[in-house]
DNA sequence: TACACTTGAATAGCTAGCTATGCAATATTA
DNA sequence: TAATATTGCATAGCTAGCTATTCAAGTGTA
């Protein structure tokens, strides 16, 4: 039997995502985030004001995962959380001045990522590109 | 400004590993090895008794990460180390007998992996879809 | 109402990745 | 050959992800 990992999806998958993240960290990092964050940042600059299950039912990662990010977001002065007044197990989690006003340069920085990315590939391309890591993202989920 | 990250590759392309990573890893869990273990493992099913530095040259990963998978690689009992017999700083790295035999149900596991994921795909947009993500790494690393 | 169940979040403990730094052995060069 | 530079590897310390577990607060029900 023969494995040739040029020939393995998943591990093309997997080169490709760390040089993704290696040059969004690249990129935001005068921004003072760090590539966890920004999941949680997108969901949190369309709206704040929410508890943690809320932003879990959004973004795609364990529930520990995203406490751990939370609290590294809270030292960091991206958030703050006051109690919610319907629940007194859960916290409301609110953006701070500074990390609102992230927002414009973040969505630079990240579609530029994107862009810079896909230039190898022409538009169409990249359309068909986006089109078959949804299938297969979509495929994998169901399981 | 708009940001949709289902819109966005380098959110897809995370979130497609993630779930890559983690369909191996289950598969491979029987087997008693991670999956940062699994590309070092493919170099040194081919060849071994290589120094690090060796290996280094052929696996997309910073040395640090590497020395420190090789740890825990020897920690398990998939590898074992001896001295160069011509560097004194560096160590030859070989399987074990343990290791050597679980080639075959990973190369096996890994295949299974690959060809589940794309199952949503007809055999030419596979093809393209690899070659897509080719171009894209290819692209990337060169900046 | 008391008790059991469920749920929101935190914590422990692990792998995998990174950068930065340190250190000893080897190579190079003045 | 002594001083300097380079190299092979290890270590420290961080983020980001995971599973498993715990715990307190809410909910539902006998």
């Amino acid at each position: 039997m023969d494995f040739e990992k040029e020939n393995s999806a998943g591990y093309l998958v997997n080169h490709m995502a760390r040089l993704f993240a290696k040059e969004l960290q690249h990129r935001i990092a005068p921004l003072g985030i760090v590539v966890g964050q920004f999941p949680i940042l997108l969901e949190l600059w369309l709206k704040d004001g929410v508890t943690q299950k809320d932003l879990l039912g959004k973004i795609d990662v364990e529930q520990a995962t995203l406490a751990n990010t939370l609290n590294r977001m809270e030292r960091d002065g991206l958030i703050r959380r006051t109690k919610s007044p319907t629940d007194a197990r859960a916290q409301l989690i609110w953006l701070t001045e500074k990390a609102s006003g992230l927002r414009d340069s973040a969505y630079e920085a990240a579609l530029n990522v994107n862009a810079d990315a896909l230039q190898v590939l022409s538009e169409p391309e990249r359309a068909q590109f986006m089109r078959y890591m949804r299938l297969v993202i979509s495929g994998m989920r169901s399981d």
